[in-house]
DNA sequence: CAAACTGTACTACTTGACTAATACGGCTCC
DNA sequence: GGAGCCGTATTAGTCAAGTAGTACAGTTTG
């Protein structure tokens, strides 16, 4: 089985570099590049290659693992690994969740519809890369 | 004019006091509970009256300063003071955070800016009374 | 078996957010 | 005009998050 390759990674300082690990992952398991099963760079090696140290990515690699993403034992490789059930929860968990969240939160408080587009248009264009 | 009230404000250490006062009084202007014109509490009456450092007490209120809700000269007392423009701008930014969340979760699934939309006019159709 | 990998645990350092302590100068009102 | 308020600036302490350094034990592979 192949290993999941980093090549279109990169660190932006923005947030923590292990929660861009993480979601880089995650990201990659739902668009379907990261498959179940496939081989995890060591912690030494993806640290090398990211010019990081290997604690860093030891705690991206123990989220995945609580989130039943990725299989660790001591002393052998680590592999990605998820059901379809979970890849339907993350997909769901991480997009139409947190949106209700937030359209709740934003009719509590007396948001009109237009101002919600207004206010989610200027969050992405702030967002962007 | 009337002094704003802090008897219904306790500290909870969910998220920093300075945060915590600043959104008890948003909150309150959005809910007409604080009407424009009040007279905030001194910085030194307000820590004490929480157990805090008037510094403390002085961010919250600087913040509010900066934006636009509440205006402070050196020596003289502090009022609050703001505009029917702003109400709907702190209404914004009060779910502005839940917001944030769900517009960086949906970038990360590979969500467009027309499909996030079309989300939130689905969500907001459903949550409707 | 042994060398070279692997995951993991422990400690330490750095940095920024948050809060506190203190001091200074301005307003107000008797 | 002076006592007692007021807002503000400056400095310092506290704490947690993030990252790094190092060491230990298990697995793989030749």
């Amino acid at each position: 089985m192949s290993v999941v390759s980093f090549d279109r990674f990169s660190i932006t300082g923005e947030s923590p570099i292990y929660l861009q690990i993480l979601r880089y992952v995650q990201r990659g398991i739902v668009a379907g590049t990261i498959a179940d099963g496939e081989e995890l760079p060591s912690r030494r090696v993806l640290s090398a290659l990211l010019g990081v140290n290997p604690n860093t990515v030891q705690k991206a690699y123990r989220l995945l693992e609580e989130e039943g993403l990725a299989v660790s034992h001591p002393g052998a490789k680590s592999y990605v690994s998820f059901t379809t059930e979970q890849l339907s929860a993350i997909r769901i968990q991480l997009t139409e969740d947190s949106a209700r969240r937030a359209v709740e939160s934003m009719r509590e408080m007396g948001v009109s519809l237009e101002e919600a587009e207004a206010l989610l248009r200027r969050l992405w264009k702030e967002e962007a890369p």
